[in-house]
DNA sequence: GTCGTATAGTTTAATGTTAAGTTATATTAT
DNA sequence: ATAATATAACTTAACATTAAACTATACGAC
């Protein structure tokens, strides 16, 4: 193990303690969706139609960073509890619109209310001049091929 | 959906960036590990393994955050490959300590140094200065039960 | 010492995830 | 029009992960 320089021992420090500010965060703000009984990405499809409107799976896909595979079964089981209906388009029979029902769109909108209020209180340790600037450092560091070496 | 107030606004904004920060440079640091076929969780042992010697599984589980039942599917898996041997305890035969074998260690010097190459490259995008900030605020961020409401 | 409790690790069943391959539909080139 | 290509969604197989039940070992009270 040789000695890291300087600038190494910054980087992964800096590196270690984002990871376990987002892990730490994340962890909390998701005990709110054991409730009612959501996985991760079943949430993220459900927001993603509550705000966005009705889309297509490859769209769902793309914006929640999962597979294909995966969002099939995601919305599957969300339609099997009733939260979303597959609607064939038939301008394009490829395609299906996914739509929040109205049991879908009560849910969502309660559960986001409930994330949304356990974020503001994990960002309360922070003063608002602070999660502005660490909002600009994260967008800073999250830009592809930023300064590549 | 009612309006959201501006510190909502502000709160979920910054939730959203370190989210995508944290995302996108994670996903491109795990890119180092494709090439030895390791997973994260795999990375994690043997990384843990390297910088706090022979441990415990579950020490190395409290460690990774992982479950003791994946621990020991995990373990198992580095096991078949030969880079790490499990140690009966002597003195309490419950207890394996978990060591590196030399191929294991040889792996995960030169895999970690690339990981170590990669954050460092990828923390290249911020200043010293920045990064250094960056860390105060995730640690902030991070601790537990902050400033709870 | 023996019994009850605690702890380390394993096993099992259920679920989430991905990658690769498949089917149905649409589009493009000829 | 037809053939080749592309795309959306689905299926399957492999694997990671967890929770819960289980086994083996240790410890503490009596």
């Amino acid at each position: 193990m040789k000695p890291a320089s300087k600038e190494t021992s910054r980087a992964l420090n800096t590196y270690t303690k984002l990871m376990r500010a987002a892990e730490s965060v994340t962890s909390r703000v998701h005990r709110v969706l054991a409730m009612p009984q959501l996985t991760i990405s079943q949430f993220g499809v459900l927001e993603a139609l509550y705000h966005k409107g009705p889309l297509c799976q490859r769209d769902i896909g793309s914006k929640i960073l999962k597979s294909s595979g995966n969002i099939t079964l995601v919305i599957d089981n969300l339609e099997k509890r009733n939260l979303v209906i597959r609607v064939r388009d038939e301008s394009d029979r490829r395609y299906f619109t996914i739509n929040l029902t109205e049991a879908g769109t009560d849910l969502i909108a309660k559960v986001f209310e409930d994330v949304e209020a356990s974020i503001v209180r994990e960002m309360a340790s922070l003063e608002e001049n602070e999660q502005v600037l660490l909002g600009q450092l994260c967008k800073k560091l999250g830009m592809k091929g930023g300064v590549a070496s």
